[in-house]
RNA sequence: GCCCACUUGGCGGAAUAGGUAGACGCAAGGGACUUAAAAUCCCUUGUCCGUAAGGACGUCCCGGUUCGAGUCCGGGAGUGGGCACCA
């Protein structure tokens, strides 16, 4: 390559060494081998049919981990496949006329050749598609094994439900509680669906989280507070004799982590869709309007939360287990049924959303509990304190009064101790077509059977028209529904509920291990590579998909699959690409682009016309703020990309995209190339050990061990922004060099340093390191296949520190003393320099602190 | 609303464990080279006062701990992520 030194041409080189990376197989990934293994993952992708900014920084921070991992000596898996299932694909197959398997293998495709263009060490051999008949067909037998285990069953629950397009929509199709295409009210409909028991873990998910080291403490705490351990108790509430009904117990459950405030009950809320609630709207007309009125908000938290809290009265008391007072009964906009027992007491004087309830519906407020701090009076208070007000718990602390009040329920045998979670089971049920298909059937005679191995996979039909809004068209086909079973003969219908895409990305990362072995997991691989090393993805999967994936792990290690019990060792959660955005005068958003920069104005390149320029966001397609990857590796290639979306930001926080950042990194790459095309150093041999006898190549030994060091360390704690900086100053040092009139000793230290330095920077820029490895003059290796270097600290010893005097921890002045001082040492040294006598003058020293080689504070 | 983060020059950011704030870059200004431009190279660059030496201020805001706070604690503001059927 590069017979024309003038010019470098990023796109022809790039191709030319990934095709050499290809040809050697440098990236596969061998299951025998002395070395230790490292298994690097980055989160499969969704093929959207493009990549975007997003996918090229997660995938270019993980190719440099493994590339680092294969120079340390490690045996690196680095696998790639797709996310394939899901909605975009039905979208387009309603939009334009085209099957989602036609669509989702053309975007594979495409966004294959993209990510290979960047460069990426992955083993592509093994690449798998979560819609793959293979993966389909394994996904099944783990479905079933799970079934067989009773870590699934069937359950009601509740649906967004679509009446004009006959279809279960998902929560970001309802926009203000109307159907994103339709537009009309959506209603609520109870389905009968799948749920994974992830609940029967929700301790090991917890108490394991300290297990996870090096994961991110942010996704850790998100994790712990979204299973939300609490110890309360359940309540029972006897429902006055005139009220009872015969469809309902004598009494309403009540679940609360705050026994101790009972005697400030002043009403029982039961949630919209609790039990009790749905047999009084049969005969209240007043309830059912309620009920119908807050129906669409009950899917989502956050909408009850936000939405201002409502209630109807029932008409019916219960009494309170200790002063037999009539309490009212209320249905609340603000209970959750799936928390608890969905039904609550409300202590209006004791908690925030019970206070604004009690205001509205002018409910007495009863304060039992009495600050430890004087100065919070003002009620709600939510905090614990002294018992008021409270009979036999009067005087007590918060916490000694639950355990009476819960050891009193425990005598009149009307309440107990209970821990509850905020988890709940998983619904992994979808009324959609692309998914994989769950492979049970349900006979004619009721039984509920697993399909029979033999006759797995469950494909997809894939004659079927999407053009016709008449929902699940699973549901709808002809034919496919319809079996028989295998053992009995008798009639059957499939399910026609596909899995949840969260299902196929639970267990990818074990299945990547052996991708086609006949069984879903191979137990001895997945033994000898997971968990996972180190896992990249957004956060914004910090609860979820790493939460069932955490889940199945334990699940599948539970049926003997494997011994680990946690799917990822190390954690690392990048963070997103933004932009500035842009608009019209209208308001229309315009792609950056389409604006040129004038005396800091923005104008329109096309019409002339004004621009706005905006904050920046995350890239996204509705707000045109984005730039196409494709564009930039073909113009500056893919070194240059990968280069910005390292060097700008910390890899966990926002990266800033910006034209003059891209282009800088493209100047200071050309610099280096240029640098090394200028050189005559082919033929020259360096020793480790040679003793070099000019102060500035000594120098330059001295700082290529101590970059080497320092680069190391930066990579391994993840900082790869500080990592390019210091790979910058590293050369900023050899660009001094005369290179014109470089000889003898001086060109033994150049190529030492420089052989060390470009192996330094390869994992971030591997095709334009192999380009300057090759023009060194290694000719028959690549610097792939190199060790990383390791930095001999003898050379980097240092016998100098500055220390810095402080006046009253005020910086005055630096002097340079001999390193590793003791305390009585420094004072003797700097006690006798004059400036510092000068500073102190007449003053008295109350205090000398000294922090050796760094400090020495007096304060006068 | 709840949970979790983040906030440092004109901009992106650096600052092992509480110890020299602003490394490394970008942008800007000045200069060199060039017929000219681009590219490249060199210099300057936190703010304010000062001719200078030097001094004062300064890490979102308010308060606290400490000889010393970007870093620790309490309160607040702004921005972002998640809130269970987007992936």
């Amino acid at each position: 390559m590069n017979e024309n030194k003038s010019q470098y041409h990023a796109n022809a080189v790039e191709k030319y060494w990934q095709d050499i990376w290809d040809k050697k197989g440098c990236f596969l990934t061998k299951n025998q081998t002395t070395k230790k293994n490292y298994y690097v993952l980055e989160m499969f992708p969704y093929p959207s049919g493009r990549i975007h900014m997003g996918h090229v920084r997660v995938y270019t921070l993980g190719d440099v981990l493994a590339r680092y991992k294969r120079a340390c000596g490690f045996n690196v898996l680095h696998p790639m496949g797709w996310d394939a299932f899901g909605m975009p694909a039905e979208n387009a197959a309603f939009e334009n006329n085209i099957h989602p398997r036609d669509w989702t293998n053309k975007n594979i495709k495409n966004m294959k050749d993209q990510l290979k263009s960047m460069g990426i060490s992955y083993d592509w051999t093994k690449e798998i598609s979560t819609c793959d008949p293979e993966y389909i067909k394994q996904q099944q037998k783990l479905f079933i094994k799970f079934f067989k285990a009773k870590l699934l069953y069937k359950k009601e629950a509740w649906a967004n439900w679509d009446p004009i397009e006959n279809t279960v929509l998902a929560n970001e199709q309802v926009i203000d509680g109307k159907g994103w295409r339709s537009g009309v009210k959506i209603e609520r409909k109870l389905l009968s669906q799948w749920f994974l028991s992830i609940t029967k873990f929700s301790n090991d998910l917890l108490t394991d989280l300290e297990s996870l080291k090096n994961w991110p403490e942010n996704v850790k705490t998100m994790q712990k507070n979204w299973i939300g351990k609490s110890v309360g108790a359940e309540i029972s509430f006897q429902i006055t004799k005139e009220n009872l009904i015969e469809s309902y117990k004598n009494s309403i459950l009540v679940y609360t982590t705050r026994p101790d405030t009972i005697f400030g009950t002043s009403f029982i809320a039961l949630a919209p869709d609790h039990q009790l609630s749905d047999i009084l709207s049969k005969s209240n007309n007043g309830i059912k309007e309620f009920i119908k009125k807050w129906e669409s908000t009950f899917a989502n938290e956050e909408m009850i939360e936000k939405a201002p809290k409502e209630g109807v009265f029932t008409n019916m008391y219960v009494k309170h287990p200790f002063t037999e007072k009539k309490i009212p009964i209320y249905i609340a906009n603000y209970v959750l049924s799936t928390y608890g027992t969905g039904a609550i007491f409300g202590v209006p004087a004791h908690d925030e959303r019970d206070f604004v309830f009690a205001k509205k519906y002018d409910l007495p407020i009863i304060k039992v509990v009495d600050p430890e701090d004087s100065a919070a009076q003002d009620l709600p208070y939510t905090g614990a304190g002294t018992l008021i007000n409270s009979e036999f718990l009067n005087n007590k602390n918060s916490l000694e009064a639950k355990s009476i009040i819960i050891s009193k329920l425990k005598e009149i045998n009307l309440g107990e101790k209970k821990t509850k979670y905020r988890l709940r089971d998983w619904c992994a049920s979808r009324q959609r077509y692309w998914g994989c298909p769950i492979p049970i059937i349900y006979r004619e005679d009721g039984e509920v059977i697993p399909v029979d191995e033999s006759d797995l996979p469950v494909l997809l039909p894939d004659d079927v028209d999407f053009s016709k809004k008449n929902g699940n068209p699973l549901n709808n086909h002809a034919t496919w529904k319809y079996t028989t079973c295998k053992k009995t003969g008798l009639k059957a219908v499939r399910e026609t509920d596909t899995l949840d895409t969260f299902f196929d990305s639970s267990w990818y990362f074990i299945r990547f291990v052996d991708p086609f072995n006949k069984n879903p997991i191979n137990k001895k691989l997945a033994e000898e590579w997971c968990p996972v090393h180190q896992y990249v993805g957004g956060i914004e999967h910090a609860v979820l998909h790493l939460l069932y994936s955490r889940f199945f792990t334990k699940a599948l290690s539970s049926l003997g699959e494997f011994k680990f019990k946690e799917p990822f060792k190390g954690l690392f959660c990048q963070g997103m690409v933004c932009h500035k955005t842009y608009q019209d005068s209208e308001n229309n958003w315009v792609y950056p682009e389409e604006v040129i920069t004038k005396n800091a104005n923005f104008f329109h390149k096309d019409t002339g016309n004004k621009v706005k320029e905006l904050r920046s966001e995350k890239m996204s397609k509705s707000k045109k703020n984005i730039v196409d990857p494709v564009n930039i590796i073909q113009k500056y290639g893919a070194d240059t990309a990968r280069f910005f979306m390292l060097s700008d930001s910390p890899p966990e926080r926002k990266l800033e995209w910006t034209s003059s950042g891209i282009d800088g990194s493209n100047k200071y790459l050309l610099k280096v190339w240029r640098f090394f095309n200028n050189l005559q150093l082919n033929d020259i041999i360096f020793y480790e050990n040679y003793k070099y006898e000019k102060e500035k190549n000594k120098n330059l030994i001295e700082k290529t061990h101590f970059y080497i060091d320092k680069i190391t360390k930066s990579l391994d704690n993840f900082q790869y922004n500080v990592a390019v900086a210091q790979i910058r100053e590293f050369s900023n040092i050899f660009f001094s060099f005369d290179i014109d009139n470089i000889k003898n000793e001086d060109s033994i230290a150049l190529k030492f340093s420089l052989t060390k330095w470009i192996i330094l920077i390869s994992p971030m820029v591997p095709h334009l390191a192999e380009e300057l490895w090759k023009v060194l003059g290694y000719k028959d290796t690549l610097v792939s296949e190199q060790n990383w270097p390791i930095a001999n600290l003898d050379y980097i010893k240092i016998t100098n520190v500055n220390i810095v005097v402080q006046i009253n921890g005020k910086k005055k002045f630096v002097y340079e003393i001999p390193k590793d001082l003791s305390v009585e040492e420094t004072k003797e040294f700097l006690s006798k320099k004059e400036a510092i006598k000068a500073l102190i003058k007449e003053k008295e020293i109350k205090k000398i602190i000294v922090i050796p080689n760094k400090i020495f504070s007096l304060v006068i």
